[in-house]
DNA sequence: ATTGCAATAGCCCAATCAGGTCATTTTTCA
DNA sequence: TGAAAAATGACCTGATTGGGCTATTGCAAT
């Protein structure tokens, strides 16, 4: 069982050395590589993954992958670039891809991404993971509003808008599942209402989430 | 140049096995290992990683980083944990830390997020590095999209949104109890949620309120 | 030292909800 | 006109929730 893999890249230089390096283990194939994503389109058929450039003549990479998604909902689409700025990994994400990795990779890591995309996982290169950690990591947070909650309210407060229940709750917070319990109990007082519904309409509308 | 390493690991199986890994290899040493956060906090001393445990007895892993980081701004921190949920790995991220692996992770990977997280990038196992790329993606806007709702649906959706419970939907509406049920039921299934929570959380999400 | 609050945990009971299956009527539209 | 979709209604069962209690622990401030 062979991993079949297409490529996405102008760079014909580069683009044969991809083939040449994927071609030699023969757990993967290349079903197919074109130098542009308008090429790609058609004469493309679903391979396990794509490595996909960002930068190429015509439709770019980005643009490229809900065309992709399109023909096949479960195509997995790893971006290949020398591309290392946020705004290009956060669009890549958001678009879909399952994969970030950078051309300056060494050949191991290209394949390791293959296989990690592969098995369902995703995969970054450790400078992109630190850019989208970068990301997520709020501004010190300031509390300008004195909540009346606790800090314990609001983080149950949180995961009950993520649509847990109090056993997931529990769960999640190593606590009994009774104390969820009390603690809904309590955040129903303070915020006078009556149901987890009511709760996730209220934190939406007063921006504690 | 070797690189300093702390443990905060209650597992003592476990902590004496990674001292052991680590010690095997001359770059590294361990420069310290505790069972606790509260032990650690004590003795603290800044090393170039730490890896830290989530699940411990007393202070947990996620509540322990600001205190590392207040200790030391620039401290490292990587999570080595058994959990894989999107909520501690988020929390983890926005408490700051630079690393999520799990410990089923191979030695070398461990050895490997060191080195990256050491050398100022980030270390995310594949499996993690799926759950963030899947947080930062955004609802396919034209799967949940109003337009799959009927009408009937979008109304009863709101009245939920209100916090209304079934039987004051029924009234509100005219109709039975039971059709009000159907209507739920229909649009949990073309949310792909289930319960009154998660459908007013995809509510507002999605803009449909 | 005592008071107060937060967090933890338990019990009971009734109300509500979620999921499954089925059936009838009306509306839409190809 | 006939098929498909939408809206209506029902039954049953088990899971979950909401509300009313009590109680212990730890911590912080008075």
């Amino acid at each position: 069982m062979t991993i079949t893999i297409g490529l996405v890249e102008d760079h014909l230089e580069f683009r044969k050395s991809l083939e040449y390096l994927i071609s030699s283990f023969t757990d993967y194939t290349v079903a197919w590589s074109y130098a542009s994503v308008e090429e790609t389109i058609d004469n493309y058929s679903e391979t396990d993954v794509i490595l996909l450039d960002i930068n190429l003549p015509g439709l770019s990479g980005l643009e490229a992958i809900p065309l992709f998604k399109k023909k096949c909902a479960s195509q997995k689409i790893i971006m290949l670039t020398i591309l290392e700025d946020d705004y290009h990994i956060l669009e890549a994400i958001k678009n879909g891809a399952n994969g970030y990795i950078l051309k300056k990779s060494s050949p191991n890591k290209i394949l390791e991404a293959i296989q990690q995309v592969y098995d369902g996982e995703a995969a970054l290169t450790p400078m992109v993971a630190r850019q989208v950690m970068a990301f997520l990591k709020p501004v010190p947070a300031q509390t300008a509003s004195p909540s009346l909650l606790t800090l314990r309210e609001r983080e149950i407060l949180t995961l009950i808008a993520h649509g847990m229940t109090n056993e997931a709750i529990a769960v999640t917070l190593f606590i009994s599942v009774q104390t969820v319990r009390n603690h809904i109990k309590n955040i129903y007082d303070k915020l006078q209402v009556h149901s987890r519904a009511q709760v996730v309409v209220k934190a939406f509308n007063d921006k504690l989430i």
